[in-house]
DNA sequence: CGTATTCTCAAACGATCGTTTGATTCGAAC
DNA sequence: GTTCGAATCAAACGATCGTTTGAGAATACG
């Protein structure tokens, strides 16, 4: 019955995860996702049981082979004296560009990605924290073997920002408008290398011991 | 008739302000909103005109000071050769945190900044390019001054890291968790001190002619 | 005082939301 | 061919959305 190569769920799933970026999770509704997916309304209901349970199947679907190629990369790496803090940044960010640079609506995600950060929806925090909170803290203590002098809070207070700068670049929210459709990857691309480059450097800065402001 | 020392109008943007912030623009609903302002529903359309407008009102009632006060530190600093980085940096943050540290909601305000970046509501994105960017604008020529080594195209992509790093750190969206309300503002003060040493170290770092991937 | 204007209020408007229902169609197993 | 569970469908459910209405209360001005 279906004409497209994809099942009803994976339609579902893609149309959902391109308006979520887009609309954000309250104003995508599900007439506009079914209608994108070519889909009867109830379909949702059906395969996925609501309108969260949809949610959550867009991120499991991305977030477990990113995680999972984020910890392998981090394995080639972790407790090896050469390693460097480039590697392991390119670790973490490199499979999310990967992602971003896969056709079949990878960078639509990273979007809902920097959604999730923005919702202050409990429900989802907790989903993703229970889901994929190891994974931050094997990177973090792979940063605080390769940056000793830092202070484990002064280095989760790095990270953060980090995070918050990778979320934000990845997801193209930025002033820098790429030009046509075409030029995408390659425009990901170079936001992915002057990340590593910028983020190393905020990471190597030396420790502040910062002084009342004024 | 109102028993607060605020007006309606007051009160509807205070309310707005926090709800939009928790919820989205799309999350909460008017209905919320006059709850909480402890308003009469009809009170949005009569002193707003509609859900939109009121949106507007509430960027427009915060960023007008900050911005006129960012521009107004700038003044200070622009063109005179001993200026610094970080000064410059602490002339675009600190109105920002300044804003976070009032009272009266200013904290709120900040986290609906960065949901405006989520939102690809393209007239929202409209009415702060055209009432806001000259700020961004002014900003860019002094940074470009006091870093002459980076392209203008290189200068574009790392500023427009800072804006996402802070957005995201002013808005309190990291893993990093304040314990309770009391320790709010100092949480705050911590993350923009962070921030700036972060971004200074970002910005001064070696243009890299970036070699391909792999 | 009376009058005009501003503001507030309960109530309802039509539209859209997520979800459910029950009938119908499909595809494999026997 | 028959049967049966899986999948799809149009239609409707109650709830909630932004917005509008018209009457009443508060305020300002003569």
């Amino acid at each position: 019955m279906n004409s497209s190569p994809f099942s009803t769920k994976e339609r579902i799933l893609g149309a959902a995860e391109s308006l979520f970026a887009t609309h954000g999770f309250a104003g995508a509704s599900l007439r506009q996702v079914t209608a994108a997916a070519k889909v009867n309304l109830a379909a949702v209901n059906y395969h996925f049981g609501s309108k969260d349970k949809l949610i959550e199947e867009v991120f499991r679907r991305r977030l477990d082979e990113l995680n999972t190629r984020r910890l392998g990369a981090l394995g080639h790496l972790a407790q090896k004296p050469e390693t460097t803090l480039e590697a392991v940044l390119e670790a973490y960010i490199g499979p999310a560009l990967d992602l971003s640079r896969t056709g079949g609506g990878g960078a639509a995600f990273v979007r809902v990605l920097a959604r999730a950060y923005a919702e202050h929806n409990e429900t989802l925090r907790k989903f993703l924290s229970e889901n994929y909170g190891h994974v931050l803290r094997q990177f973090a203590a792979e940063f605080q073997r390769l940056l000793p002098a830092l202070s484990k809070e002064e280095l989760y207070w790095r990270l953060d920002i980090v995070t918050g700068a990778l979320t934000y670049a990845m997801a193209d929210f930025g002033i820098i408008q790429r030009k046509n459709e075409v030029a995408e990857q390659a425009h990901r691309e170079q936001a992915a290398d002057h990340l590593v480059h910028f983020a190393a450097a905020g990471l190597r800065a030396p420790s502040p011991h910062p002084a009342p402001r004024g």
